[in-house]
RNA sequence: GGCUGAAUGGUAGAGUGGUUAUACAGUGGAUUGCAAAUCCAUGGACGUCGGUUCGAUUCCGGCUUCAGCCUCCA
């Protein structure tokens, strides 16, 4: 496999990546909405389609990315109401703050980041289109989208309209013509945020803006759309609804690609179960890449079950990573481009194959291997390949030492003292006072600090 | 009830119609004053019942279990 494959959850296959247009790549993402701090399983989407935007970037020459940030919701009004704050205020805050999270996950900044809020205009344009074209109708103050007038309803999330009213467990608005019909538009008060519209004071239903957003920045037809796979329904085949009748049954997205869920012992982790980890209180333990490593640890179709022990694995094995390219820190990386694509190779075919990023991590492990054992020339060529085929991910961004010696303990030694009692040790080691030797290097244990001795001295890392 | 998807060694997690995934943990060895780190070696797996096949963990079907969607959700 050479060029780029994704799984396309329309077509529920694995296809070979065609775009539209090959010198300007589509892609948007989904993201949060924005009334309280996002979980780790929000990471997720942001993470893996950064991976997907560099592994994009490298193959070509101009990619356009979108995310988008939700700032009009009702759960935001309520969140509001609630803080007896601005609904601006809350908006403005949590999307700070998932943009401060994301990036200590060293996601990159998509190009474009547009939010709702500024792209009302926008969605009543294509509200009043649907509306004269015939797939969208006034009621009670409401404009819905006619889900009958589009025959492809429920194509993309595999569903059929009739079984799924048959097993509907939820009240139907009595003004809806048809039960699946969804809201456009919807009537505020003075209590919501709203906007002037031809049908009134208002505002947009949740799925318009990511319609009309794309339209707007990417385009009538994009090539790749992401998101959590909760978001397949409705949310994703609301949007195919509108866009596509809004644009005479022009071609949405000709890649749907949607991650799998974060679970918590098994069960899915959401902010309406209550069973989430934020990603600030993570980050008060552990370093970001950690993280980052954990969401890639797991290919990202599949269930990813958060736990203790699958963070601690990972910043196991990034330290082992961290400390073959430390053993070599006194090597030059080489810069032959040409060897290193070379090794680098197996890992950029993983990454190819639908973001295979589990293999490509195998990958980094037989490169640090290697690097451990090489002679110096070979050294420079395998940490140089390890470096880049990391970075390709988005990994191994600290520096070797730094990483090593981690965040000191406010209680613990500082690193003068360490330094201090490593001179002892060494004197004692010369004097064959092998008690003594012994004893500091248990009080370094006590704090969480190992030692290695090597023929050129003694290094030290916090376990 | 309808529809999806999943089930791999102690754990995490790829992949494949016949030949080593990988990592952590374990075991043995090299190295070390002893360790640590590193290297070498090694045991251990494909939910269940059938079918196709010379041969299936891999393809097909039934079953079981689990998760998810059908309501806001990444």
């Amino acid at each position: 496999m050479s060029e780029l494959h994704v799984y396309n959850s329309h077509s529920k296959k694995k296809e070979p990546f065609n775009p539209i247009d090959p010198n300007r790549i589509t892609m948007y993402v989904c993201g949060p909405t924005v009334y309280n701090l996002i979980h780790i399983g929000n990471a997720r989407p942001a993470v893996v389609f950064d991976t997907l935007y560099r592994l994009l970037k490298r193959h070509y020459p101009n990619v356009i990315y979108a995310r988008n940030i939700t700032d009009v919701d009702d759960k935001i009004n309520k969140a509001a109401f609630e803080q007896n704050r601005t609904i601006k205020d809350v908006s403005d805050e949590f999307a700070q703050k998932y943009l401060d999270d994301i990036a200590h996950l060293n996601v990159l900044e998509p190009d474009i980041q547009p939010r709702a809020t500024d792209h009302i205009g926008e969605m009543i344009t294509m509200v009043q289109a649907l509306i004269d074209k015939g797939h969208a109708y006034e009621a009670e103050g409401h404009v819905l989208f006619a889900v009958d007038s589009f025959e492809n309803y429920g194509e993309l999330s595999g569903r059929d309209m009739d079984d799924m009213i048959a097993g509907a467990r939820v009240e139907v608005a009595p003004y809806k013509r048809h039960a699946a019909d969804f809201v456009l538009w919807k009537p505020s008060d003075d209590s919501q945020p709203g906007w002037e519209s031809p049908w009134g004071y208002g505002r947009p239903g949740w799925h318009l803006e990511c319609s009309a957003m794309i339209e707007k920045h990417l385009g009538i037809s994009i090539d790749i759309h992401g998101g959590g796979q909760d978001l397949q329904f409705p949310h994703h085949e609301n949007e195919v609804a509108q866009s596509c009748c809004a644009h005479d049954g022009q071609e949405y997205v000709r890649y749907w690609m949607h991650n799998g869920y974060i679970t918590m012992k098994g069960e899915k982790m959401s902010k309406s179960l209550g069973n989430i980890f934020t990603v600030r209180d993570l980050l008060e333990k552990v370093p970001g890449e950690v993280l980052r490593f954990v969401l890639l640890s797991a290919h990202y179709r599949k269930p990813l079950d958060w736990s203790e022990s699958v963070i601690e694995a990972a910043r196991k094995t990034l330290d082992g990573l961290y400390n073959a390219l430390y053993l070599k820190s006194a090597i030059e990386p080489s810069s032959d481009t040409a060897e290193i694509e070379k090794l680098v190779e197996p890992v950029e075919q993983a990454l190819l194959d639908d973001l295979n990023t589990p293999l490509a991590i195998s990958h980094l492990h037989e490169l640090a291997k290697q690097l451990n054992k090489a002679d110096d020339e070979h050294s420079a060529l395998y940490k140089a390949a390890l470096i880049e085929a990391a970075h390709r991910m988005g990994l191994l961004f600290n520096n070797p030492e730094e990483w090593r010696k981690g965040d000191a303990v406010s209680d613990g030694l500082s690193d003068d003292e360490i330094e201090q009692l490593i001179t002892e040790r060494a004197q004692a080691k010369a004097d064959k006072n092998w008690a003594r030797a012994d004893e500091i290097r248990d009080l370094f244990s006590e704090s969480n600090i190992i030692l290695e001795d090597s023929a050129s001295g003694t290094t030290w890392r916090r376990g």
